[in-house]
DNA sequence: TAAATCCTGTCA
DNA sequence: TGACAGGATTTA
């Protein structure tokens, strides 16, 4: 499920290869995926692609944005020229598109397109005014972003505020931003503390632990270029690897890496949640 | 704060 | 074939 270091994958593709296209047309096959009047991003020319949380914003030359959520299965797949290295993108890795689930298609120029692909339909696409983006309910409330602007500071007083359960409260996008099911569960692993822990019981020093292994998970992540368990593509089509290196995030039923204790599944706040019982108390 | 909602591919 | 997964929002 795309987190911090997906979506910032996707980000980073779209920056480069997307920034200066002009968008000519849209194609919308699934009008409920889409709200605001598309006209006004025709003809117009993309700046920048921002990321705050796990939203996406594309900024546009006329001062109108499209602010994108992928959620669970969502997917921004580029296929076109590589600007920066003038070579074209590899047809095997992005498979063939369109496909059933492509819900939107931006034609651009220079024979360029961004699909927008979304099995599960849980995501969103918003065309709004630039300046009118942090009135959109998500971007609204989204709280400081873990590896920027959370603060260690920051984040010992939101746990230290609620008695509520630690895994879900790290996923909770008005408290801090970025962290979802996936590197929320590795964290708590890496930080040997269970994830049912009341925040408030947490000690200084385990708060110190827990905030350097969010940093940890997410960087490796990030390095990895994001997990692709589920739908998972960068903007060229590509997956990423983390998946590969799962700590204990779907790793139920197999011995923990650090003591061997056969690995827990359990559910907290209707999320699958794993832990080591050994390990994290 | 807990449960329902949206949705479809996957798995038992 | 029915249960299940799951981010964020909505409802109870």
């Amino acid at each position: 499920m795309p987190e911090l270091p997906e979506v910032e994958s996707i980000r980073i593709g779209l920056q480069t290869y997307l920034v200066g296209h002009t968008i000519q047309n849209v194609t919308v096959r699934m009008p409920k995926m889409l709200s605001g009047d598309v006209t006004h991003i025709i003809e117009s020319t993309v700046t920048g692609v921002r990321r705050f949380g796990k939203g996406l914003v594309i900024d546009l030359s006329n001062n109108f944005s499209i602010a994108v959520h992928v959620k669970m299965t969502g997917q921004l797949i580029y296929t076109g020229p590589k600007v920066p290295r003038g070579t074209q993108v590899s047809k095997e890795k992005v498979g063939k598109l369109p496909k059933k689930a492509t819900h939107l298609i931006f034609h651009l120029d220079h024979d360029a397109v961004l699909y927008y692909n979304d099995q599960r339909q849980f995501g969103w696409v918003k065309i709004v005014e630039t300046e009118k983006v942090f009135e959109l309910p998500f971007f609204k409330d989204l709280g400081p972003e873990a590896l920027k602007d959370l603060t260690f500071e920051t984040f010992a007083k939101i746990l230290s505020s609620t008695k509520s359960a630690i895994k879900p409260l790290l996923m909770e996008q008005k408290k801090m931003s970025g962290v979802g099911n996936i590197y929320a569960n590795d964290a708590l692993y890496v930080a040997k503390i269970h994830p049912k822990r009341p925040a408030n019981s947490l000690t200084k020093e385990e708060m110190r632990v827990l905030f350097d292994a969010l940093e940890e998970v997410l960087k490796k992540g990030l390095a990895a270029g994001g997990s692709s368990e589920w739908a998972y593509v960068n903007a060229l089509g590509e997956e990423g690897s983390y998946q590969k290196i799962f700590l204990v995030y779907g790793k139920d039923n197999t011995p923990c890496p650090r003591c061997n204790t056969v690995i827990e599944r359990i559910t907290l706040g209707s999320r699958g949640t794993f832990f080591c019982p050994t390990c994290q108390s």
